[in-house]
DNA sequence: AAGTAATCTTACTGGGAAGTAAGGTAGCTC
DNA sequence: GAGCTACCTTACTTCCCAGTAAGATTACTT
């Protein structure tokens, strides 16, 4: 652990390098089973220094938080901003999206992979951070609906709807994506364009899929 | 606690009663921090017990895993088997599969969002409740790629891929659905379908959705 | 160079939870 | 009713880990 000669490092350093290492225990052992020993041990540091800047495990677990959700919204936004159309858009987000997780895993399973075993303080912050992700892809998805001036009544529930399914595919197409290295996440992203824009735009217009008239009773 | 009058129970039916405790208190409180003194206590009766049982905090887990996976994968072929059609078929099961959710929500917390935070001997058993549920679905998409006589060059990958898209999909649906009662698991297994399903039909027939060109430069 | 603020450490305390030793008690069989 | 087996308990031990007390060292400021 020793760096060097016990070089001294101001705080707001110090404090990145602290949650860079949080987040991958975090990420690895779970809120519970990680010990902030062995976050201060692998950030080459004594434990008290954790304590001095972050406050309390809660807080540094916080901090993950908070730091990795604004830094995917922001992959998010900057890829999606500029892109002509709806469906571009969406593509380009969820390109972002995908090169995001695949290069930080970490911070994706620290943000969606915890929702139990979370004091009630900590449950708010993680329903924030989600949250946030979910309203930039509703937000897409509503603008989906209004420029394609849809026939069928969709509203802002709609996009909520679909942004879940959506940014549910995506999350366990990267468990996918783990077994298929060989796969680009450009590649993937086009393929789950292809699974989910197309039967939107097809809703959209109002073709629709009927379930087959009742062909066993109820019960 | 008291039942009645300190009656005694055969192990089978203990053994059932304390892995139904063991389901909540995971769920609520995640692997690490649930503790087998509170599971114990729910289940009116005494640490020991679940040890000579269960054998130790992961046997019971494990017990766990297993028994909840069964459930659901046999809820989910019933409900498959005897439909007419591929599509007809994912209907019927995504259908259990909501109805299994809505009815279990624990059982599905202990089953998917447990990711992190376990030891190696349990994670293999993770996986493997997963595998099971995601090859079911697998197995319909496949069937219907077959069924469908599709011109496109969908194969096995294929399938596994339309199938982590749509758990995922479904899984993520479940979070909304708790924030809209109102809506039967009925009716959110119906729009799942219209979203998904029409795509799918259209990708099969080979309808494809390709990105805008080159809008602007790589990096 | 002295003073001072920020960075950093060793070495502890306290509590909570996994797992166990040792032994009760109900209800069955003979 | 004697004895056996399955069910069940109280009361520990032990270890891990969050959090802290007390103080040392570096480097910046004047």
């Amino acid at each position: 652990m020793k760096e060097q000669r016990k070089r001294r490092v101001p705080r707001r350093i110090r404090e990145q390098q602290i949650i860079d290492v949080a987040v991958t225990v975090f990420s690895k052992r779970g809120y519970h089973a990680a010990s902030v020993d062995e976050i201060a041990d692998l950030a080459g540091i004594s434990k008290p220094m954790v304590y001095l800047y972050l406050d309390s495990k809660e807080g540094l677990f916080v901090a993950c938080l908070r730091r990795e959700a604004e830094r995917l919204v922001t992959a998010f936004q900057a890829a999606a901003r500029g892109q002509q159309g709806p469906d571009a858009r969406l593509y380009a987000g969820l390109g972002a999206f995908f090169g995001f997780v695949s290069e930080h895993r970490d911070s994706w399973v620290v943000l969606h992979r915890q929702a139990s075993e979370l004091s009630e303080t900590i449950a708010g912050e993680v329903a924030l951070a989600r949250r946030a992700v979910m309203e930039q892809v509703a937000g897409l998805i509503s603008d989906g609906i209004a420029e394609s001036g849809s026939t069928a009544d969709l509203r802002e529930e709609d996009a909520d709807f679909v942004a879940h399914a959506l940014v549910g595919a995506a999350d366990y197409v990267t468990d996918w994506m783990e077994r298929h290295p060989d796969q680009a996440p450009d590649t993937v992203t086009l393929r789950l364009m292809n699974m989910l824009w197309v039967g939107m735009r097809n809703v959209l217009n109002g073709e629709a899929w009927l379930p087959p008239v009742a062909p066993d009773p109820p019960q």
